[in-house]
DNA sequence: TGTACATCAGTGAACGCGCGTTCACTGATGTAC
DNA sequence: TGTACATCAGTGAACGCGCGTTCACTGATGTAC
């Protein structure tokens, strides 16, 4: 293997997740990352400013794909409610194909770089990608649920709520295993969750 | 002060919370803990078997002190989805008030007890504390439902996914800070987020 | 009431660990002429 | 085509850190007689 790694910063990242499947968020280190792409420890250093640099990548990224995945599920669909199901189905199957990014992009400390916290200038150098994903939801929210102003806000929390307490449920295990056994599987819980919820009476 | 503490397990678990709620989770450690109370980092193992035990302690309190705020928030109602807004309610007020104990209480890793993973004995000594608070729900689920059976945990993950999910949002940081400002202002959220979707059309 | 003793909750020194990060360095790469 | 040089991506030794856990110990507590 050649002295120059190839493309040793998107290695890191893939390299990151796989140990965080492995043994946690928590149990994630820069060191054993190196040692797996066979680098030395400081390797990585030359790619990220610093350890949180580098989940903030994945946090990023994870948006990104959260963002297509979504457009992608309501792509030709015109009913809004339609969509908005689409929508939250999409947001269960990210969750579930990437656990590691989705926990990512929702620990809270990430959002702002690092240990900076009375810093003057740091202009919050967020990416706009968590902005994307939120946008594609509001939009679909407010038109299924025909809200706009200050109630499409609440629209969209209400509909962010089912997929993403769904999600965070499967996550950590609290769904019996048959019901998340495969991509299917999990698709149709998402749908069969929804649809209950679509059908509830007013009290 | 005393050789002899006094209740050291019971500080021990306030003070754990204390720190966690400082430095997050993962910064919680056992000598911080012990620190705090002036005793040596040593005096918590007369108390829990390790830092785990300690964990575990807390995810069972949550999970009591859950289900007592669900039977609370439904006491004296009848109507069976006012019963069961009301549990969703004191869910997220409950989520919002011990964070904490929220956050551990879903942490996979925590039930079954420690490193003694291909062990042989360890008869799983989980406690009932969990299925006391998912029965409660299962039983309000179905009732609001009309499910039983096989359908009855659908119904029981549809009514948990979203005050889990809101709860979750909330804890980090999801939602814009004027709705989460009170505990008065969360619970109206709440109500605000499961009346939407009872008022929600079929597809 | 007094004494002997078992028990229990603390102490503090010590262990080994893996980590994040920095630093001066060196080998590889590519570009200007 | 060949050479000089700047740049960049690696190396490996070293730093300091706080942690979880164990151990032999000692001081306090309470009970039996």
């Amino acid at each position: 293997m050649a002295y120059h790694h190839g493309d040793l910063h998107t290695e890191l990242l893939t390299a990151a997740v796989d140990v965080a499947r492995e043994r946690g968020i928590e149990g994630l280190s820069l060191r054993e990352c190196a040692r797996r792409l066979g680098v030395s420890h400081a390797a990585p250093y030359r790619h990220f400013e610093d350890k949180n640099a580098l989940l903030l990548a994945l946090a990023e990224q994870g948006f990104t794909w959260l963002t297509s995945a979504g457009q992608r599920a309501m792509e030709g669909l015109d009913d809004p409610r339609a969509r908005l199901d689409a929508y939250g189905v999409a947001y269960v199957r990210f969750a579930v194909e990437h656990p590691i990014h989705f926990r990512l992009m929702f620990t809270r400390e990430l959002e702002t770089p690092g240990p900076k916290r009375a810093d003057d200038a740091a202009p919050d150098k967020a990416s706009a990608a968590p902005n994307d994903a939120f946008g594609l939801l509001v939009g679909a929210a407010s038109a299924a649920f025909e809200r706009d102003g200050e109630e499409a806000l609440l629209a969209s929390v209400a509909a962010w709520s089912i997929p993403h307490g769904l999600a965070m449920l499967i996550l950590d295990g609290r769904i019996p295993p048959e019901h998340v056994a495969t991509t299917e599987a999990v698709e149709q819980l998402a749908r069969d969750v929804l649809s209950l919820w679509r059908n509830a009476q007013p009290a």
